[in-house]
DNA sequence: TATATAAAATGACTAATAGTCACTAAATAT
DNA sequence: ATATTTAGTGACTATTAGTCATTTTATATA
């Protein structure tokens, strides 16, 4: 039947409109400064329609974050060298997170303002992604593996919690330069520099000796 | 005058009894399930007294951030042994976050939840802590500097960069462990022992070769 | 084509809640 | 005893997330 087919095609489309019209906005204007109102505004359509593709703002939110973590899946899957070593490909997925981060700062700030207990708040159908196969942190976990099979990385510690430690520490930096600018430079702490110490004392943590 | 002695210290009591009941009440239902009204009649007082008191409610919770890191530092102090050597102190340091994070979930919560951004609803008064001489951040900075002098700590970075890379590095497994436990859980991850490896190859390469 | 049915969209309405302010009450000074 | 200053009050406003009875539009049927 190709009515259903162009009706659901349109459907799709329309809840992409909505999520730029969000992202335009939250990117513009700051995640706590834009309002459902807002944002039916931007979409040219009233704000109970919002609600017939999100379940709410948390969903919708997350629906910005997804686009994100899409977005950083590219530029990982870009950057990855199949033939490499695993310590290559972890310094190499680690470059682009960083190169994410700074290319497309709106989405890094979503992603880190997105609040992990809401979780519950997202329609379960995009509420999974980031532990499916092909998410950034589940490929993280298949490059250590690679890297401990190869024996660039240490095998001492699980790959799931490797993974895990080189995540949270190289989000940590990039959240501190994206979030709390001022205090780095209140220390006079230099951006570009922090993130290549960090870099090399976690991955060097990480690798064999 | 005694009068005005008197009047101080029983405004300072005010202030005090307001934020123990917010403490009460954001520890025991979170942060996000309290309204300002809850807290006015846990105190027993008007709404509006709230605001003779607190800018807003920004400025309530970080009184109750404030406390926390009062507690912080207390535990810190306690455990610091003046005549050990920087890398130790670092280690003890460590430590006494994780006890802290351990002991009092509820503040370690509160203080990983306040938004940095909104550090301009703050009333300029208790804005700085963190920055002042004394705080936990300001004391990892000087133990690095001691660990530099004493020559167990590396000095080709800066002790401000090295303070801020560790502080970041065990914030973010602590907030890891504390926020997303299911996440854990689901990887298989022990909690214990990922703060076990990340202490490890965070600290092992800030030391000395 | 005309009519019935289903799907999509609307926006006025409710509920929650942060913050304000004109007023009242209490404490202190004269 | 009265005036003045300080502390406290709670009804009110403004904002905004989310709902739902109603309307509009699109599709199916006769």
């Amino acid at each position: 039947m190709g009515i259903q087919e162009r009706k659901d095609r349109e459907k799709l489309q329309r809840r992409n409109d909505i999520i730029d019209s969000a992202e335009q906005l939250f990117f513009k204007h700051g995640l706590g400064n834009v309002s459902m109102d807002h944002i039916a505004q931007e979409a040219e359509l009233s704000k109970g329609t919002l609600y017939l593709y999100f379940k709410g703002r948390e969903d919708l939110h997350y629906a910005v974050v997804n686009r994100g973590l899409d977005l950083l899946n590219e530029i990982i899957q870009r950057n990855h060298v199949r033939e490499a070593s695993g310590a290559d490909n972890l310094l190499q997925l680690g470059r682009s997170y960083i190169d994410f981060s700074r290319e497309h700062p709106g989405h890094f700030q979503s992603m880190m303002l997105f609040d992990a207990s809401s979780f519950e708040k997202v329609d379960k159908e995009q509420s999974l992604k980031i532990l499916e196969p092909g998410s950034p942190l589940m490929f993280l976990i298949e490059i250590v593996k690679t890297g401990q099979e190869d024996g660039s990385v240490r095998n001492d510690i699980s790959p799931e919690k490797l993974a895990m430690i080189l995540w949270s520490h190289l989000s940590s930096i990039l959240e501190l330069i994206t979030l709390r600018g001022p205090l780095l430079n209140y220390l006079e702490v230099d951006k570009g520099s922090i993130i290549d110490a960090q870099f090399e004392i976690s991955l060097n943590g990480v690798l064999s000796k």
